[in-house]
DNA sequence: ATAACTGCAAACGTTTTGCCAGCAT
DNA sequence: ATGCTGGCAAAACGTTTGCAGTTAT
């Protein structure tokens, strides 16, 4: 038995506003936008309908290592990059890669459907205050590594 | 002023077992294997390491939009696929890509250090009992959609 | 009438933290 | 002596849920 799903005025200015937004919002920064136009609005329907419009294929559920989840508005594919260091998110110009799911098909029992790409690095702001490369202890018991 | 941190007892049992796991486990999960080797270890303990191993480069934080963290013990190079429907992580086989980093770099600001690729799909488990794809309602006020 | 939805607050599960004692340097 | 660490328990945090009242079908 199926639901009927509605297109209600919350999900509805949720919507609007996360595609307003060019950026890749938490759920409660999602709701403190959403209050100045509906005071009344609560938390819990904004989680409610972030995970309903991810289902409906109208915004994106992130896949990201915080452990804050985080959405996105916009529907067409593109990658993103993070900062290891203080974890921002921002969008990266340029061509989805084409025929990558062909690739790993014949190797998985996974039906695939498409993939997420992030790639790393560090941010204009945290570039220079970066710590240096930390070099692996392999192994070997009482051994000391730095770090700032 | 550095941090000087030591590979305690502790943090190399985490690492051991983590490499063992060929799987992508949680801090609770890797919390409950560990004990069996140290009943007294605290999952406080399992968290600040997983943590600083990760920095170190000697483990992986996985990038995913579940809301449990996840790890992985193997530090070479490799993808994952994920199903939508129960969050199941499989590595997938497969070289990983060679300058896509290089195209990217020219677009941002971004130091770029690396990628993470994941691909989506259903498990074998969930490939059948998959809910049929859900059709946008675009714009429209009230409006209705199936779902299960 | 029925089913989907919201606001609210409480509940929940995960992760982080403060504290103190122990150990390596 | 200093400073990193671990165990423990409490706290903090992000997210989910139950409920009662509302709205759309």
């Amino acid at each position: 038995m199926k639901k009927k799903f509605r297109m209600t005025r919350q999900r509805r200015i949720i919507l609007e506003e996360l595609r307003n937004l060019h950026s890749h919002p938490t759920a409660d920064e999602v709701y403190d936008i959403v209050r100045k136009r509906m005071p009344r609005i609560s938390l819990g329907t904004v989680y409610r309908n972030l995970e309903i419009l991810s289902q409906w294929g109208l915004a994106q559920k992130l896949d990201l290592a915080g452990n804050r989840r985080r959405f996105d508005g916009s529907t067409d594919d593109h990658y993103h990059v993070r900062c290891v260091r203080c974890g921002e998110i921002e969008d990266v110009a340029g061509e989805p890669l084409q025929n990558l799911e062909e690739s790993v098909r014949s190797s998985t029992e996974f039906e695939i459907i498409g993939h997420r790409l992030n790639f790393l690095g560090f941010c204009p702001k945290c570039r220079h205050e970066a710590e240096e490369p930390l070099v692996p202890p392999i192994r070997e018991e009482p051994q000391s590594i730095d770090e700032k």
